[in-house]
DNA sequence: GAGCACTGC
């Protein structure tokens, strides 16, 4: 066990000594105690003799306490939710009274609320019992001690929050005691149930599934061994081969719509097409629209987007493979970095991101005859702004045919978008997946994750693999831990559980873990974030289990600040997430809530990413497109009006656009960069300073500083040493140029990235980064200093030119020095303790940040020594005379 | 003395 959750153990205890049950209390806390010093060996040995006694008295005392918690409980539940039902209903008499005079809002609203009425109708009447709530943990970053309790916290203590009335109460639980009781009674289970698994005794902690299939899916026909062809990815085909492929493109299902399709798309400028995974839309479709002339005899192009690059190189291949010619030249792909297309290339397959960039060239798509925007349910930025500008240059152009894929979740919503556009459905082929939801709301769902897992082992017949979504990497870490305890305690008497994960972050080599085979009459348990929701799939998972959240970034316009929040996922995702159960057979899928909350707690779709995030680039180049009423552009979901004049504001400040609201030269220079725009601003700038090159390293190292240094959890110290010989006086910027420079020094070794705890493969990144930034500066004629020879840059030069495009990121120590203000915005913030320069002391007076985030503080990750001069020197423009003089009295004092 | 889900140009 690590040691965070020993000092967890430590903080509840002292909390339970306030508790008002003090006599059991504090009996639990001891036992935890115990149990702690287990692990520990050392601490509090004098409470050893007490366990038995303790124990005793928990037996005899916690049932009753239970039974008096769970009563309260359910009586304040049922109250609630009447309540809920009668506000509801209330709402809908109010709305049908008035049904001629509702805006299009309002009816929405209403027929939104209408459908939530008959479900809570419907489930009541089908269990004829009260049906508890989910109630959400309160996640907050803004408090690590509350995420830390909730990463840590058990079932008891919620159940007594709950029944206070939502009051904070300290709570209590012999956590361990009670898995070993719960592993003891599954063990007992004999006679396996496929269909149900149900633990006898215990009852509140117990999961009784409900049977009912929610998902249903397209079993089609027999098809065993049959893959997924969206992802199959065979290198060589022989000829004997050929038939056999034209044969899989005839089983598709979506064959059997070829004729359908194509007289939909002649009748249609736009058609949006329905299909599930395994349909094969992404590789036939295509093909279907080349072989009906929509390529004109090789004169246009066929172009399918992408949100994601393996897709776009996998699907590429495949396609290559059915029209039998050799990659990049009929077939082709496009990604950053890598342009496996030519002359030839009849059908494309690209990054939605990619497809951006080629309107910068050609605003009318000229070169395409027909798009696919695939994948368009996932509603990515790039994708997003595509549907927008699309949607005009259809009507501009009738003789461009575009066909956009969703999953079926919000595909009348597209429809709706492109003035109700057909809508062709295409089944997918999929195995079934039962869906089961816990019967009572699960507050912890990190125990109920643990406990479902050993469920799932005892009784569900072997193989089949499990499939845990989680949000976060210290999720997945403290739970591995907990689970490796558990098999280790468990011993030889249950079969070998093999438990690896997958998050982004971890070092390739370790993931590799997951794909590797799972042993016979063994099972392996996966712990992944969401990218094993669409990015990775993983053979041989029968059992999905979904705690139900997600960890999504947020931007704040008016801060400018970005926090990482969990949130419960939406019911898009958990139905994604279901489907990867079917994958190999028949699955079944876990969720940890309520089937009422499901249908009324979750969203029905993720919030797009266009309303999360920093839209600065995005507005840039939808300028530089000659777009300049923003705000009431077509966006499918508008984002808010502070989100794009808080953008065009800083743009303004960067001289991109003139006070006229028009872009500048200096602004189509900077468009040309596939950057934030104040980074453009930095190379623009550093040409005069002859420094672009140092800041085209420094660019491309900030972008990917946050997976930079490997901290491995048994040499944490060491690396952090090796960190810190890294540092440099004038901050995270320097620091980061050093990195680069001691690495080329070693001619990008790789040997050397071990030696420093630096990942090679981010390193790579950069460089790649790097030589593509280089190349388009030589495109908008920065001055190349590749011929200069070891001349040293002076340092000024280089914070001169991160200062002309970062000026609005500036900060200055606060009087009392403990933080730092923004010279605008009176909010105090401060260096994040990675950075060079957390340990210097006294603190820099004035220093840039690069970004600012919300974690369990206001942190500034990548920080820069600045010189009051430079400030005024770049920024005097953006600050006022009174910003400055401030800053300079208060620095000075 | 913190801790960053996932993409993409």
């Amino acid at each position: 066990m690590s040691e965070n959750v020993q000092t967890g153990r430590g903080k509840r205890r002292r909390r339970f000594s306030e508790s008002e049950d003090e006599n059991v209390e504090s009996q639990i806390g001891d036992v935890e105690t115990q149990e702690t010093s287990e692990e520990n060996g050392s601490t509090l040995q004098q409470e050893r003799p007490k366990e038995a006694e303790n124990k005793e008295k928990i037996r005899q005392n916690v049932p009753s306490m239970d039974n008096l918690r769970d009563k309260s409980r359910k009586s304040y539940l049922k109250q609630r939710q009447l309540t809920k039902l009668e506000e509801l209903k209330q709402t809908l008499n109010e709305y049908e009274n008035n049904l001629s005079n509702l805006s299009d809002k309002e009816l929405q609203d209403y027929h939104k609320k209408t459908e939530i009425f008959k479900t809570i109708q419907g489930a009541l009447q089908q269990y004829e019992v009260d049906i508890p709530l989910y109630s959400l943990p309160e996640v907050s970053n803004t408090n690590k001690k509350t995420k830390y309790d909730l990463l840590h916290q058990n079932h008891y203590k919620q159940e007594q929050k709950e029944s206070t009335n939502g009051k904070s109460k300290p709570g209590q639980y012999a956590g361990e005691q009670w898995e070993q009781e719960q592993f003891n009674r599954a063990k007992q289970i004999s006679s396996v149930n496929t269909d149900k698994i149900n633990l006898p005794g215990q009852e509140k902690n117990e999961f009784v599934f409900d049977e009912s299939q929610y998902v249903t899916f397209d079993s089609g026909d027999q098809l065993t061994g049959d893959k997924d062809p969206e992802t199959t990815t065979s290198s060589k085909v022989s000829a004997a081969e050929r038939t056999s492929i034209d044969d899989v493109r005839k089983s598709l299902p979506v064959f059997k719509f070829r004729e359908q399709f194509l007289e939909a798309v002649k009748e249609n400028p736009v058609l949006i097409v329905v299909g599930e995974t395994g349909s094969g839309k992404t590789t036939q479709l295509p093909q279907y629209l080349h072989e009906a002339g929509y390529s004109e005899g090789g004169k246009k192009m066929i172009g399918c987007t992408q949100p994601r690059r393996v897709a776009a190189t996998s699907v590429a291949t495949r396609v290559a493979q059915e029209m039998d010619s050799k990659l990049g030249q009929e077939v082709g792909y496009t990604i950053r970095f890598e342009d496996k297309s030519s002359d030839k290339t009849i059908i494309k397959y690209l990054t939605d991101g990619m497809l951006l960039r080629e309107f910068l060239n050609d605003p009318e798509l000229s070169h395409y005859g027909a798009l696919m925007i695939d994948e368009a349910h996932e509603r990515t930025l790039s994708t997003e702004v595509l549907l927008s500008l699309l949607k005009d240059i259809v009507r501009a152009r009738p003789d461009l045919k575009l066909i956009i894929a969703s999953a079926t979740i919000n595909a009348t919503k597209f429809s709706e978008f492109f003035d109700k556009a057909p809508i062709l459905n295409i089944p997918g082929r999929r195995f079934p997946v039962n869906i089961h939801y816990t019967k009572n709301p699960e507050a912890n769902y990190i125990q109920a994750a643990i406990t479902t897992i050993f469920q799932i082992h005892l009784t569900q017949p072997l193989p089949g693999d499990i499939l845990v979504f989680l949000t976060g990497q210290e999720e997945i870490e403290t739970m591995e831990g907990s689970l490796n305890e558990a098999v280790a305690k468990l011993g030889s008497s249950i079969q070998p559980l093999h438990i690896c994960s997958i998050y982004a972050n971890l070092p390739q080599e370790l993931q590799s873990k997951i794909f590797e085979p799972t042993p016979p009459n063994s099972r392996k348990v996966v712990l992944a974030t969401n990218i094993a929701e669409t990015s990775i799939t993983i053979d041989g998972i029968a059992y999905v289990i979904d705690p139900g959240y997600v960890k999504q970034n947020v931007y704040n316009p008016l801060t400018g600040m970005e926090s990482l929040v969990v949130v419960p996922c939406s019911r898009a995702s958990a139905d994604q997430r279901a489907g990867r159960a079917g994958r190999i057979g028949p699955g079944k899928c876990f969720r940890l809530y309520t089937k009422w909350s499901f249908y009324n707690e979750l969203e029905l779709n993720p919030v797009p990413e266009i309303l999360r995030v920093n839209l600065i680039s995005v507005i840039l180049l939808l300028l530089s497109l000659g777009i300049n009423d923003l705000i009431n552009f077509d966006f499918m979901d508008p984002p808010s009006n502070d989100t794009i004049i808080k953008a065009l504001e800083l743009l303004y400040a960067l001289g991109a656009l003139n006070s006229k609201g028009q872009l500048t030269k200096l602004g189509r220079k900077m468009n040309e960069f596939p950057l934030d725009p104040m980074f453009s601003k930095c190379i623009l700038t550093s040409s005069k300073y002859g420094c672009s090159e140092e800041i085209l390293t420094i660019i491309a190292m900030l972008g990917e500083s946050g997976t930079l240094f490997y901290r491995p959890k048994d040499k944490r110290e060491q690396a952090d040493k090796k960190r810190e010989t890294f540092n440099h006086e004038l901050g995270d910027h320097f620091s980061l140029l050093k990195v680069w420079q001691d690495w080329e020094a070693t001619d990008y070794s790789n040997l050397w990235c071990e030696d420093n705890f630096i990942q090679y493969k981010t390193l790579k990144r950069a460089k790649n980064v790097r030589e593509q930034l280089a190349r388009l500066s030589k495109r908008v004629g920065v001055e190349s200093e590749i011929d200069k020879t070891s001349k040293e840059v002076p340092p000024l030069m280089i914070q001169k030119s991160i200062v002309s495009g970062f000026f609005p990121n500036i900060v200055r120590l606060s009087r009392m020095g403990d933080s730092y203000r923004k010279l605008k915005q009176n909010y105090a913030c401060f260096i994040h303790p990675s950075s060079s320069l957390y340990p210097v002391k006294p603190p820099p007076r004035m220093i840039l940040y690069h970004e600012l985030v919300l974690t369990s503080k206001e942190f500034m990750r990548n920080v820069m020594v600045v010189d009051e001069k430079l400030v005024k020197e770049f920024g005097s423009h953006y600050y006022s005379i009174k910003d400055l003089e401030s800053a300079t009295n208060k620095v000075k004092k």
